[in-house]
DNA sequence: TTGAAAGCGCTAACAT
DNA sequence: ATGTTAGCGCTTTCAA
């Protein structure tokens, strides 16, 4: 910027101006800025700007599992579509699912001064945020509520979803009803895994804890885990699924196997419905909740103080041909 | 960090020394120094550290079209796996195929001061990017080449994809070819349509453009025009379509016409071997082509100097029932 | 309409 | 082992 005033021949402040369309500038001392400008190339300096002006960077950070996963890529989409409208940028990291990670990145996204955090946590406690928060950083959770800490949180109905899967195919004549599911340090797996059960003793037929597999993070090892149940000597008639990749994973290995075990999975996927048997599934917005989490954020730090909320979406069951198979 | 170094009665760069591990602090002064720190939740500036350090930010900055497409999350999480190896972060913007909103994106990511830039190209000139790229910042592009530059570019072999598609559809006794492909101004749709054309020529059958539908950028769209193609009164007997995309969208028109036509889709796609009729397909890796790129650009970061490099990536075809279904 | 000076939070270079 | 000073690139404040 100071080459820039001085090849227009101007002051610092007069460049200042110019970029930054303040006005009260003569056009033609403008115009020999501008052109200063192009010459040299000259790209303003948003660090230097966002220091001396003590605002906060115009980003937000996003920590999640894993992009590639279509659930966080729909909910990473609509981060953005949201931070976009309002003038932010989006800086998104993946945990892994691994606490420290987490951390890490939460501190380096603090570091780099986001105004905002965006976070699906991996850990169980978030204390470490505390200080953070005092100092007025704006934190909205998705999908899994913080550990040690009040703060926005938007949750899906995960009990009601898995009630809904659990009662249709018991409706549908099913007793023997297994369910493959992920790590049980996993809010939404253990949510689900609850209405799975309480649903299961609701209706007089209680848990056969050998048709729960609670541990598959990702598809081969939910093929894994789905076989086995498959391959009890009393095996299910039915397999609920607590989440995509779960989901997907069972339907390998119903296949695999040739079993007609019932499948009910939950989280709608791409294709679930073109399949030789469609899927059935529990279904909800991810895209919804990133939007909401963002708007969220967006009127936190526009400076609504109103005390945290925790936000329950609804899910709704999709009947399309796998979880109507009978017994 | 101020206010710290009140709090612990030392100096500010005594601060600084401890917060940086520059060692040269007796223990003593370092607790001190520790318990402040925690007192009073303090964290580092990194922009004032950026700032001042001359060295850029540590962070990279990623352009592609839709992180909700999984060819561009799987891109997404390559490039931020190795970005994070290296200790950098992450700025991901879609440009929605909008050439401005690319340019957008890119002047505000220059503003950020990434240090490099990663781009899946919407338009075709990328004469902006000379002033940065004189100034050293480092620039590699993905799957599209560059207009009116010259830079690194990762590329896929396009033309050798459509062309194996396309000897596939012949060989297995197709003369009626269709083809549904994205939008002409996008590279890969045009050599991929070349590909096919080509091909179509040297067999001596040529191009019926009857045959031929090249605009659908959505599932929604590229049904609509697959049902088109297979409502011709002389319809096609095969159809090769030019992206996952385009791949369902044909997909679902066969599936609901009742159309016995096959199908080779460029890209592969998840559950593509669990349809009714497991869709053969052109495959790659985008997540190579990202892991690529990203250490590309790191290797540039690191200093190396040779003349950029324009590389080519392999397909590879995978049967998989719907390229085999006879005319 | 324009400019000079001070300072954002930090670190490099040089004291002590 | 610790402190002082200057300055990164910009904007704010005040003055001309």
């Amino acid at each position: 910027m100071r080459d820039v005033a001085k090849a227009a021949a101007v002051s610092l402040k007069t460049v200042s101006r110019v970029v930054n369309d303040e006005g009260g500038v003569r056009p033609e001392t403008a115009a020999r800025v501008h052109e200063a400008i192009v010459t040299l190339g000259f790209r303003r300096n948003d660090m230097a700007r966002v220091l001396r002006q003590g605002r906060s960077s115009g980003t937000l950070g996003l920590v999640i599992e894993d992009v590639a996963n279509p659930f966080y890529s729909d909910i990473t989409r609509a981060v953005e579509r949201v931070a976009r409208s309002r003038g932010y940028l989006v800086i998104a990291g993946s945990s892994d699912e691994d606490p420290e990670r987490e951390r890490d990145l939460v501190r380096t996204l603090c570091e780099r001064r986001v105004e905002g955090l965006l976070i699906v946590p991996a850990g169980d406690d978030h204390r470490f945020l505390l200080p953070d928060l005092h100092v007025g950083m704006a934190v909205v959770f998705m999908d899994r509520p913080p550990g040690g800490i009040q703060a926005d949180t938007i949750l899906i109905d995960n009990v009601d979803g898995a009630r809904q899967a659990t009662e249709h195919l018991l409706a549908h004549g099913h007793r023997r009803i297994g369910m493959v599911g992920d790590l049980p340090r996993i809010f939404t797996a253990v949510e689900r895994h609850q209405g799975y059960a309480e649903t299961m003793k609701d209706a007089g037929i209680g848990v056969d804890e050998q048709l729960i597999k609670l541990g598959p993070h990702d598809v081969a090892a939910a093929e894994t885990a789905s076989r086995e149940l498959l391959g009890l000597s009393d095996p299910p008639t039915a397999i609920f699924a607590g989440n995509n990749r779960n989901t997907i994973g069972a339907l390998r290995a119903i296949q695999a196997t040739g079993s007609r075990a019932a499948l009910i999975g939950f989280d709608d996927f791409e294709l679930a419905d073109m399949l030789a048997t469609p899927v059935s599934v529990v279904t909800h917005s991810p895209a919804k909740m990133g939007r909401q989490a963002a708007e969220l954020l967006c009127r936190r730090l526009a400076g609504d103080k109103a005390p945290p909320q925790r936000i329950r979406l609804p899910v709704s069951l999709v009947p399309r041909g796998s979880g109507e198979v009978p017994p």
